[in-house]
DNA sequence: GTCTATACTTCGATAGAC
DNA sequence: GTCTATCGAAGTATAGAC
């Protein structure tokens, strides 16, 4: 019900401007939760007018799309280049565990709660990047020993995945008992194998 | 800051119009997200006036409080109650596994991210909840002859709870490629464990 | 305990001048 | 490309009649 094509302004996607709107909306995002993305919050943010994000984006649904496309594009890039350089446990499990990689996630997904057109684009990148890890995972579980009848790779990347969402969700609560040690559990089992 | 001691009336804790004002409410949270649990929006759906949200809470934030509080204590009794009577690998990962109880907390997580008074009662129940689980799960591993040092319980509990959660989140968006593969590898380790 | 009425704020979005 | 001006809708919250 988004798509409703009027004749109307729209600003170019090269635009300098955009750019610190878009750089606006995601700070927002980050520091204070989906709801705090309002238009005037935006342009304020960006010492601009409110009016220039619908010059650029029209609707704000478009607005959150344009933002999470950018950093989900720009993830997936930066998890490719990394692994085609080291394809071990350790790699993957340190691209994993960034806590703001998990941050962004979860409120795109309370997000996607309640906005259709989201929720189909988050879908769609969760797919990507999630065929993209179980490639890698799954080659380096095999380099490290572990048949797929044993730990199939998709049962681990789904633990590593839930884990360091876990652990960045806590901590945004402020409640980290038994982070550390579970850490250092993990890095140990990861050392035992590719040592 | 949400304590400003005003002279001004309030509902009684045990009338059945608040009741149906928190049911109104919980239920507005999970099916589209808190930014929809507005004063008016509970209001029609528990076939009141908007204003009484007012009348019984005072303002949208004690509304959440006692949303969050009311489940969070029933589901930590329930999880008391359970556990004496069977305290198994199989009925804790049961019981972790609730999608319904994971889709609550995702969404007073990312509520808590910008309300700060929700972001200590949140921690206080994670806090409370972590610590009973870790005592059943910690005595099931035991039961089940896991040495700590070989699976940590903390390690082994956060396990769980990330992937139970990642699996409710994507089960949101509708990505659930590889999620019974792994639901049957847990529960073949675990039936391997306890058989 | 529930209602009407209302004050005030902030939101998304558009039109049109410059 | 950015501005001023503005609409209508929806939000929280309160006062006071019934």
């Amino acid at each position: 019900m988004t798509t409703a094509p009027q004749p109307r302004r729209i600003g170019a996607a090269d635009s300098k401007t955009r750019a610190q709107l878009l750089d606006a909306a995601e700070q927002l995002l980050l520091e204070e939760g989906y709801a705090a993305v309002t238009s005037r919050r935006v342009g304020a943010k960006a010492g601009l007018k409110p009016q220039l994000v619908h010059y650029y984006f029209r609707t704000m649904d478009d607005l959150f799309l344009e933002v999470f496309r950018r950093r989900a594009d720009e993830s997936l890039a930066h998890f490719e280049r990394t692994v085609a350089a080291d394809n071990s446990l350790r790699t993957l499990w340190r691209l994993n565990a960034d806590p703001r990689g998990a941050a962004f996630m979860t409120e795109f997904v309370a997000l996607a709660n309640h906005r259709k057109s989201i929720r189909t684009e988050i879908a769609r990148y969760a797919e990507r990047s999630r065929a993209a890890q179980l490639v890698a995972l799954t080659a380096a579980l095999r380099a490290a020993g572990i048949p797929p009848d044993q730990l199939p790779p998709i049962a681990a990347l789904l633990l590593m995945t839930g884990l360091s969402q876990v652990l960045s969700l806590e901590r945004v609560l402020g409640v980290t008992a038994g982070h550390d040690a579970t850490v250092s559990f993990v890095q140990s089992v990861i050392d035992q194998l590719e040592k």
